[in-house]
DNA sequence: AGCACGCCGACT
DNA sequence: GTCGGCGTGCTC
């Protein structure tokens, strides 16, 4: 290989049209110094504007096959954010799974604020500097402006706003086509490193009296200071000042004599006080928790790639298993990621990990500072820290040393992307964890269909805890039904036989936990009388009631109709759109039960920073009796004496549009049940419904996970949705709406085509195009194409997207139209 | 995204 | 005969 003087660099222009390498010259000085992955400034376009980029390949002359034409690297940004090859591995990865740019990948990869911004600056025109007193007399505001430049070398555009006012462009204008003045582009950054001054000895400090008996008698100070730095060796430069009761003064004496050095050194900013929080012991295993940590240990210990599926039953001690977990793969010198849905609705398991492993665990989560993400970004990147614990954004933390990756709750919906790249945290965590030879540990009590089938085709391997960790019963469960109720006279929302229990409880000094799951932007049509609720006959979704129209429509296929006056099943006049009405429910709560002390847990009372935690905080001290919810409260909260928990509605999550209701239900209604009775005390459950005969309903009360997946695996074959076909979200958007229909049909005609042409594709569904259920938004006309098809075709259908949609955009897609790819929906809104 | 090139109509 | 409208295509 000759000597590496060609590089391919990813652009950041800002647009997919360019989502491709380019190739530049290296030129000498920076031979050697630029490494893959490093960020680069490169000249782009015919206007040679400098753009940030990063190279992703390196070459010699003999690979460039057009040499001639290439524009040179302008600079390499060795102190800056740097990608490691397995990072443009992933990136190159996420490409190709997700048909995202390669641009939409390292954004996800790098700490936000990093990529660089450009500002103007103008600066004196260095040709006339001496020609320049006293000429242009009478033009005050250029003057200034002159009289600005003259004080400061350079001045930003902002800059010359505040001190001039905002008329200044045509003063700037002016002096620039006078060519007194030039303006240049510059980049900044929005981070900073923050640095620290540290006093670090440079004599031997064995030989402490020597160096003090060269020493004035008049110096008492730096006497003082040679000692307390002899035995400390290296201290922060004010604490020196500090603790020896000095002066800078003093020690820039000390450093000229060279008896000290004063250096820089990059200071973290570290957003958990770990001081305040004390330590915690290692707890024993059960046997059930032993094998499972056997099991796993075992692959650690021998660097494999394999992924498990641990299915733990709510209060089975699985966060035990983890940190013990975590424990053996960072005494191996390796690092853990451990995934939460999300940070602030899971206090109590980043609790448990800090008072564990200290200092040694970076959480990460939204309400970090730019800069202090960026510290912690670099942290891990050197190595200095171990554990990583955060949300879906955290999977992307910059491990080079990869052993464990722990995706707890790992059904839960907010592991899924619904920004682009949509990636779903499973699958790039899976992808990291192979290319690491890590292992991988999804955690649930209630695992996802998905997961849940591949335990059972074996490529997860399936790890139970069936029992709670301190053998505690799992709690009563009963069903209500609320038709029966509506019979015997009662309209409200509380059954008679949930505030007979309430009210108990209360009575005996426990506490009580209301559910209800409020869906503000999704209501469907239902019957009071008999529970029958408005389908889709062709995706068995329930229809969503749309209001200025008042009509049913499907969001899967687009199917709709009018809304029937009497019910077609039992001929009531009780069929109605499901109304929510949920902000009721706590001033109801304080009329059935004034003398009690009632608490809202929802996005309403905890958008406050800090609200959250206080709210669960004097929950846990009994200072509130009933603690009503949405589906925060299923999450994590762990309280002694919690035996009731009543789900007002099971209803609403059971009919939302989307083939996953039922399996949401069964998590749901799981998962809240779980936090009743998990110390001393028995726990129950109310659960009121329309639909007390639903199977998903029916396993939950009798925590029999195996009995809902069997029906609901079979329910999933039947009508085609994953596992065993795929769905993939085709979202053509823009501001004018005319083009994005045209688009969006010629792309329809386009895929219809080509699929039909490929050989051995079966059983393809192509829906669409419809308008988005969200039409409109931020001026951009949204339409969708859905396509279902059976899974193993995957590959095939990816290929034909990436053709038409990418390769090939400009012939069926108007300009200034974009495409989004869901290639695994969660939402079809 | 921006920027140049190019093809067509309006106007000195 | 020239100026400028915007559609088209490329950026190492």
């Amino acid at each position: 290989m000759g000597v590496i003087e060609y590089c391919n660099v990813v652009v950041n222009t800002g647009t997919r049209a360019t989502d491709r390498l380019y190739t530049y010259k290296v030129p000498d000085i920076f031979i050697g110094k630029i490494k893959i992955g490093s960020k680069v400034i490169i000249p782009f376009g015919k206007g040679n504007k400098l753009l940030e980029g990063f190279v992703f390949e390196l070459k010699s002359d003999r690979e460039i096959k057009n040499i001639k034409g290439l524009k040179y690297i302008k600079d390499v940004l060795n102190d800056d954010i740097k990608l490691s090859r397995a990072q443009i591995k992933l990136c190159n990865w996420m490409r190709d799974t997700y048909l995202c740019s390669f641009y939409d990948a390292i954004q996800c990869l790098i700490p936000r604020g990093t990529t660089l911004k450009k500002k103007k600056v103008y600066r004196i025109n260095p040709n006339i500097i001496g020609s320049l007193i006293s000429s242009d007399e009478g033009f005050d505001n250029e003057n200034k402006i002159i009289q600005m430049l003259m004080e400061n070398k350079m001045i930003s555009h902002n800059e010359l706003i505040k001190g001039i006012g905002y008329n200044c462009n045509k003063y700037i204008s002016r002096l620039l086509n006078k060519k007194i003045i030039m303006v240049e582009e510059k980049f900044y950054s929005d981070i900073k490193s923050k640095y620290k001054k540290v006093v670090e000895v440079n004599f031997d400090p064995k030989k402490i009296d020597k160096v003090l008996s060269n020493m004035s008698n008049r110096a008492y100070k730096q006497i003082e200071i040679l000692k307390y730095i002899a035995r400390v060796k290296r201290v922060e430069l004010k604490d020196v000042i500090e603790k020896t009761n000095t002066s800078r003064a003093v020690l820039n004496a000390l450093e000229k004599k060279n008896l000290i050095k004063v250096v820089d050194e990059k200071e973290y900013r570290t957003p958990v006080d770990i001081d305040q929080i004390e330590r915690d012991k290692v707890n024993k295993l059960n046997w059930e928790q032993e094998i499972a940590y056997a099991n796993i240990m075992k692959t650690i210990r021998n660097h494999r790639f394999e992924k498990y599926l641990l299915h733990g039953v709510t209060g089975s001690g699985k966060t035990e298993v983890y940190m013990q977990l975590v424990n053996n793969v960072i005494k191996n010198n390796q690092q853990a990621i451990i995934l939460v849905p999300e940070i602030s609705l899971t206090p109590q398991i980043v609790e448990k990990f800090l008072k564990r492993f200290g200092e040694n665990v970076a959480v990460l989560h939204s309400k970090l500072s730019l800069g202090e993400r960026y510290d912690q970004w670099k942290k891990i990147k050197n190595n200095e820290i171990s554990i990583v614990i955060g949300a879906r954004s955290a999977v992307f933390a910059p491990c080079d040393n990869l052993g464990l990756i722990i995706i707890d709750e790992e059904h839960e919906s907010s592991y899924k992307s619904e920004m682009n790249p949509k990636y779903h945290t499973i699958d790039v965590a899976e992808h990291l964890c192979r290319e690491n030879n890590a292992v991988l540990v999804l955690g649930s009590a209630t695992p996802s269909i998905e997961s849940y089938y591949k335990a059972q085709k074996g490529e997860y391997k399936l790890l139970e805890l069936k029992n709670r960790f301190n053998k505690n019963p799992l709690p009563r469960v009963e069903i209500v039904d609320m038709r029966v109720e509506l019979e015997e006279g009662n309209k409200a929302i509380f059954s008679r036989k949930l505030y007979d229990s309430m009210k108990n409880e209360l009575l005996s000094n426990k506490q009580v936990i209301l559910f209800l799951n409020r869906r503000g932007y999704s209501t469907f049509v239902s019957c009071r009388s008999c529970g029958y609720v408005l389908k889709c006959l062709n995706c068995d979704i329930s229809l969503t009631y749309h209001h200025r129209k008042n009509v049913a429509k499907c969001h899967y296929c687009g199917y709709q109709r009018e809304v029937p006056r009497i019910c077609p099943e039992c001929k009531s006049k009780y069929i109605k759109f499901f109304g929510s009405g949920t902000e009721k429910v706590e001033a109801y709560v304080n009329k059935l039960f004034p003398s009690y002390r009632t608490k809202r847990l929802d996005i309403d009372t905890t958008s406050k920073k800090g609200s959250l935690e206080k709210i669960i905080e004097s929950f846990g001290k009994r200072e509130i009796d009933i603690l009503i919810g949405t589906q925060m409260v299923t999450k994590g909260l762990d309280f002694p004496y919690v035996t009731l928990v009543g789900v007002l509605s099971a209803d609403i999550t059971l009919n939302l549009p989307d083939y996953r209701a039922n399996e949401r239900t069964f998590q749901l209604l799981t998962q809240v049940a779980g936090r009743a009775g998990r110390h001393d005390f028995e726990g129950n459950v109310i659960i009121q419904t329309y639909s007390p005969n639903n199977y998903a309903v029916i396993s939950s009360k009798n925590h029999d996970y195996k009995d809902f997946f069997n029906k609901e695996i079979r329910i999933r074959k039947e009508f085609c949705y994953p596992p065993f076909y795929n769905i993939v979200n085709i979202i053509v958007l823009g501001k004018n709406e005319r083009n994005v229909i045209k688009s969006a049909n010629r792309l329809f005609q386009k895929i219809e085509s080509e699929t039909g042409k490929s050989k051995g594709l079966n059983n393809i569904q192509l829906l669409g195009p419809n308008p988005a259920i969200l039409g409109r938004i931020k001026d951009n006309y949204r339409w969708q194409i859905l396509l279902k098809y059976q899974s193993v075709d995957h590959e095939t259908i990816k290929g034909i997207i990436n053709y038409i949609c990418n390769k090939n955009k400009n012939k069926y897609i108007e300009s200034n139209v974009g495409l989004i790819f869901d290639m695994k929906p969660y939402n079809i809104f």
